[in-house]
DNA sequence: CGTTTGATTGACCCCACTCAAACGTGGTGG
DNA sequence: CCACCACGTTTGAGTGGGGTCAATCAAACG
């Protein structure tokens, strides 16, 4: 059977390149197995026995990729199913009723994205591709037959929901209580964490999103995103060219998180 | 059968009362029923035929009364249940590493609390409640085990989470991108809406949380709060006396949060 | 009636937004 | 190959929304 997953670094590096063509062969043309994907200790399956993670496989369904700024489904779509990012990554957004918008999550590859739809039948945010991307489709009716079937599959919906809901808590604290150092500190640190859960580089990344996107998903300006990510780098916190990101002093950026009282003024002396 | 919902005003009345002494008779002693209860059509029961619903009245538990502050469970502690609110309101709470908290939602008669803890077992927030209430416990087990057996329910809590995730949409919007002015006319709208759902007077009530709940849950200062009441007050939009509020211009209101580019200028002149 | 708690109001100031301009960088076409 | 444009990012200057501090006031309570 040909599985893409094999080579051990190929999503990553995928998701590693800002702008990199899609892949020679056809992704959404082979079959996919979550059983031997690389991903399945951070995405859906974290957890399950091998006989049931086969019984998943039957259910998985590879799309074809999408371009950057694609849509994966819109707000109010019918919701068709679970996605897992395979490469590249994704931004969910809301809407208000008088047009902006606000970033809700970004999503790298091994994390879950429709989770909003799979309760009430309709989608409450909309998912854009931010580079190219390619996702596994987990169709919402084949996955209920088949939570009826495993209890094992049953929990792990419970339990991936319940981290939903804890990372919406946890983003309403900080968009209610942080300051811009702070939220822009816990950004990063954020990025840092889910890079080392992917056994990449945990201190040394390229960000998938323009400046625009950090801020909107942190409630900031543009600018000042642009002029924290720079006195960070004064700073020697952190160093940034680009969307090119090091951190240099990771301890200092959870200082900054943890208590910014006590931190800022040895931290960013302007 | 006993039954205290049959006078059909009793928990409203103990749920407007800011401060009122517990009713005379002994709440947490009698069995309840959801298929008696008036507040069904917005709780847990809504939408769900009789003959189920009988069998979800097996489930429920009435429990002692909470005063004022007590907690319902902690942000932590084992998830032991999902709870409706049956008279008064609960605020629940996330903390963030240093020692502030975030109020994450307010909930009112019918509205359901502890769907947090649901999903992995812990409750990653706190339930306080904020005058004397009483809720409607459905134990863990009781519920999975009935889900098992009524596809109603199962469909019923998956609607119930995704009213969930759609709030906290609503309100990482709200947060991220709302003036201070917005904020506060789109807390008053969202109480307004609530009552009226309740069949109570929706541009008259009182509210139960201090003014610093009311701040800490929009991400203001308490003064800002009080200073955008006497503002609308000032307007004729509002009128307030402590924590009696009436609604003297909806339709203001509606504009404010809708387009407040253009209707500032109008509504508050400063 | 003093104390306490919550709400209001005013004065002041600072953080973060807005406006504006300059600066790469990458893509396109001549 | 270079000139050009478009886009994202950076940087500076100025300002205003909302936070902070502090005093006052009103209601509830012992």
């Amino acid at each position: 059977m040909i599985c893409v997953n094999k080579p051990e670094k190929n999503v990553y590096n995928e998701n590693m390149a800002v702008e990199k063509k899609p892949a020679l062969i056809n992704l959404h043309q082979l079959k996919v197995s979550c059983s031997q994907c690389n991903l399945s200790e951070l995405c859906f399956p974290h957890g399950m026995n091998p006989d049931d993670m086969e019984k998943l496989d039957t259910v998985v369904e590879q799309r074809k990729p999408l371009h950057k700024s694609d849509h994966l489904f819109r707000e109010g779509d019918v919701a068709a199913g679970v996605y897992a990012v395979r490469s590249g990554s994704v931004k969910t957004i809301v809407e208000s009723p008088n047009g902006d918008e606000q970033i809700v999550g970004f999503h790298l590859p091994g994390e879950l994205v429709g989770l909003d739809g799979f309760m009430d039948g309709k989608h409450t945010c909309t998912a854009i591709a931010l580079e190219t991307t390619s996702v596994c489709a987990m169709p919402l009716e084949k996955l209920e037959v088949l939570c009826t079937k495993l209890p094992s599959l049953h929990n792990q919906m419970r339990r991936i929901m319940g981290k939903e809901v804890n990372d919406e808590h946890k983003m309403l604290l900080m968009l209610g209580k942080m300051s811009a150092e702070e939220k822009v500190a816990t950004f990063l640190l954020s990025v840092s964490r889910r890079m080392e859960e992917r056994h990449w580089k945990s201190s040394e990344f390229v960000l998938s999103m323009p400046r625009q996107d950090i801020a909107n998903y942190l409630g900031l300006a543009v600018e000042t995103v642009s002029r924290l990510f720079a006195h960070y780098q004064a700073d020697d916190v952190i160093q940034v060219d680009r969307r090119r990101v090091s951190i240099l002093n990771m301890q200092r950026l959870k200082e900054i998180v943890g208590e910014c009282k006590g931190a800022e003024a040895s931290a960013v002396k302007s």
